[in-house]
Formats: structure tokens, sequence, C-alpha cells
DNA sequence: TCGACTCACACGTTTGAAGGGT
DNA sequence: AACCCTTCAAACGTGTGAGTCG
């Protein structure tokens, strides 16, 4: 693997990669392992179909040592400014709900992880400036490991517990919008609650698949793509915001992070404190139902807004995001009638998302001829089934003031890409390193 | 025995079809 | 015919707690 900071010494040390600094984070204890390289957090997890873009692998140099890690989650300065680098110049993305992420990772986010899917609460929500209102762009959410222990709940807080499980398939969620032009992007915020966390590593269903115990840092990513069958990727930009990292879970540990969620998610109200769900009222109706037939409840039964109960502006949303008001314009979103695209390639991920959520039929398989990364732990990355990604010009349409970026080599070799600030709070990852 | 996980459950929210009015 | 609005039922998203598994 390569580091960023070693293909481009310019890049100075504050890249913000590392492993966990001990005491840096009081809700999130460092890892077991000390001097743990992340997988690959800096880099964009989006292999399972990049992997078979080049027919044959790199060889690799030894990897190189890794800067420190963020310090504490939720307390993050601003990145220097001089510090990000991507290749869509001028791009910015601000979290949205970051107050409530923020309260959440105060006391150590979890995010219950079912065979079915559950939903991520809160949703990733972010705005976008700086696109180029005419071009168009896909938006992509994955979650990788921050590390490689396995955590248990101790009572108090999370500590390491042993190694971590080995690296599951890759997926990456494509928001349903994508692609839309920049103006779209920008009109409104952008959520990815429909984003599903499972722990079935057979999922068909597409969701993202996790261990449960382990420590998660989703990822968003911005994929210029000139149309919606486009042959050529241009820039990309890969945000992560350390608050939004978490500990997945089957079922809640912190009794605190359950009365969170109970207050914040609307779709828990009826745990709220008045709600007929609540504690006090199952176990009263659990006496009763012991004692005889429950009689029809007619008291006035709260709208549900319990006193000092949630107020989550970020929720409206986040659900509504697809209302049709906010639908993109059809020549944007153009998701349904999609032109018949043969072949291998980038069509491929536009048409059939589903093979990048690992639906069964298009589930991309491990490619053994690609030797397994040295330094990540991780099992050799799956093949792009799918994707022929061809990098350099011709027919891609971009602007010319947009470098002229293969997504495909971006991810593979990285670049001396322009910097610019990610926004408030955001670390900027960029893909500088090969993914085999 | 214990911790992690699964499942059924009750309840609230969301969604979209159906119907009626303008 | 084309809208807009309201109603309603089904689907979906929650946390809980009992049961299961290793």
């Amino acid at each position: 693997m390569y580091h960023p900071r070693e293909l481009y010494p310019s890049l100075g040390t504050s890249y913000r990669l590392g492993p966990p600094q001990p005491g840096a984070d009081s809700s999130f204890p460092p890892a077991l392992a000390e001097g743990y390289c992340y997988p690959d957090l800096n880099s964009p997890k989006l292999d399972c179909f990049l992997s078979g873009i080049e027919a044959t692998p790199h060889t690799l140099a030894a990897p190189p040592p890794l800067p420190p890690l963020p310090p504490a989650l939720g307390t993050e300065p601003a990145p220097a400014a001089a510090e990000a680098l991507h290749s869509l110049p001028g791009v910015s993305l601000s979290l949205e709900n970051r107050e409530l992420w923020k309260e959440f990772n105060s006391v150590g986010t979890e995010m219950i992880i079912t065979k079915a899917g559950r939903r991520m609460f809160p949703a990733c929500r972010v705005s976008v400036t700086g696109l180029d209102p005419e071009a168009r762009y896909l938006f992509l959410l994955d979650v990788v490991p921050v590390d490689g222990a396995r955590y248990r709940w101790q009572g108090q807080r999370w500590e390491p517990s042993g190694k971590a499980e080995p690296r599951l398939p890759d997926r990456v969620y494509i928001h349903p919008d994508s692609p839309a032009t920049g103006a779209h992007w920008m009109r409104q915020p952008v959520s990815f609650h429909r984003v599903k966390l499972t722990n079935s590593t057979l999922d068909p269903h597409g969701h993202l698949i996790l261990h449960s115990m382990h420590k998660y840092q989703p990822r968003v990513h911005l994929v210029q793509a000139a149309q919606l069958c486009s042959q050529h990727w241009g820039g990309v930009a890969s945000f992560r915001f350390p608050e939004t990292m978490f500990i997945s879970v089957t079922a809640y540990q912190n009794p605190q992070i359950t009365q969170l969620k109970i207050a914040a998610n609307p779709f828990a109200k009826g745990f709220r404190e008045n709600g007929r769900n609540c504690k006090r009222e199952r176990d009263a109706r659990v006496k009763r139902k012991l004692r005889g037939p429950e009689p029809v409840a007619t008291e006035a039964y709260g709208s549900g807004d319990a006193p000092g109960g949630p107020c989550d502006s970020t929720l409206g949303g986040d659900i509504r995001e697809s209302e049709p008001e906010q639908a993109p314009e059809p020549q944007e979103a153009a998701p349904a009638p999609a032109p018949p695209c043969g072949g291998p390639s980038a069509e491929a991920y536009l048409l059939h998302p589903a093979a990048f959520h690992g639906a069964p039929s298009h589930l991309p398989t491990r490619n053994p001829s690609f030797p397994e990364a040295p330094d990540s732990g991780r099992s050799a990355p799956y093949s792009a089934a799918f994707l022929d990604l061809h990098s350099g010009p011709g027919g891609s349409g971009y602007p010319a003031a947009v470098p002229p970026a293969p997504f495909a080599s971006h991810f593979l070799q990285g670049g001396p890409f322009s910097l610019s600030y990610p926004g408030p709070g955001a670390c900027l990852d960029v893909g500088s390193k090969p993914m085999f």
C-alpha cells in the first residue's frame, strides 16, 4: 500500500490517517494493537468495483509509516486548509446534522445491525458546495473499519477485546439520485438515511455488511460522472466526519445511547416517557394481561412529543429527502429507463448498482490473482465483475476546468490534485494508494 | 454460565393508492 | 381531463425482552 504522504511529500505530516491515540477519545478507547495501521480509512473503499480495473496488479512497495490518528471524536479541530486534497477543486462538504452526531458521539455512538438490515440513526446528511452546476456527480457512502480490534462494552465504556474479524465484502451505497447535476446536489442537503447496515455476510439486499462489536467510520464519496452511462469518470473527493464514527452492535449496550435514540428518532416515539410502549406502560400492560382482558385504552395518548423530547430538525430532511418536490429533474436523475449499456463498464455500475450493493447474481467474487495487501490485514479485494473503467480522454464531456482525472487512476495511483478545504469538521480523504 | 445474537411483538411513522371535489 | 386534497390501509422502522446458541 502506498500512503499519500510518501507519494506526495508536499502534503506534509498532518494528513489525517493513523492509529488511535491513547486517551484521545473518551468514548472509544484506542485499539488493541499498538501502532495498528488503519486498513484503508483514508482510501475510498470502492475497490469492490475498482479492483478489476487494471489487468495486472501493482507491485507494492513496503507500507510507509502512518501519521497519527485524528484527535478525540467530536472535538477535532478543523483541518488545515492546505492539507486536504482531492480532484474536485473548490468542493466542500459539511455535515448537516452535526450537532446530533456530536451528541451521540459524546456518549459513544452505537448502530444496531440486524440480519434484515437496520437503518443508521442518525443518518449521514451532508450539504455540498462548490460543484459545477452543470456537471453530473454520483454520491456514494461506504463504511470502513477504523481499527483492527473487536470491542466489548464493560459497563461504563467500550474496551478493545481481541482482534477484529476478517474483513467483509466491501459494499458501497449509491445515493438514489445519482447521477445528478451539481445544481441538484447543492439545492438541498444530501441524505443517506436509507442506508441499511447488516451483519449477514450473505445479505442479498445490498446492505452494507458489518461485523458486530467493531468500530466503523462512514465516508462520503463524490464522483464526477459526465452522464448516466459514462465511460469516463472525472474528479473524486472523499470525506469523513470524525463524529460519525460508531460501534456496530446487535443490541444496544450503552443505555445512554438507547435513550438518545428514543429521544431523537421519530420511529421510536412509542418508547418515550409518555408513550404506550415505554417500560412503565408495558409493565402495566403485562400486569393487566395477567389479571384479565386488557380494557380498551381510551386515554388521550399524547401526540408523542414527549416533554423535552427531540426536535430533530434533520429528520424532516432525512426522511422526506426523496419527496416529490425534492426529486430530481427527470433529465437529472433519470434512473429509470436507462439505455442499454453492454459490457462491463462504469455503465454497469450506474445501471446495476445492486451489483455493488451485493445482489446475489452480481456479487463480485474474490479475484485470486490479486495478492493480499501487505499492510491491511484484509483479504484480497473483490474483482470488479461489471466495471471496466476506462481512463483517459475521449468523450468524457467534462468541462475543461476540471482536471481530467480518471476515476480509476485516481483511486489506483492518486495524483497531484489541487488542494481544497473540505468543510468545517470534515476530514477529506483521497484515494492515494493502490487498492491491491 | 455468560455474552452475543435472533425473533416476535407492539407501536409510531411513512408511503402511496383510492376517492372525492374543484 | 387534470389537478389538488383527504382518507386509509399497508409497509416500514423502532426498541424491548424472551429465547437460543456457542
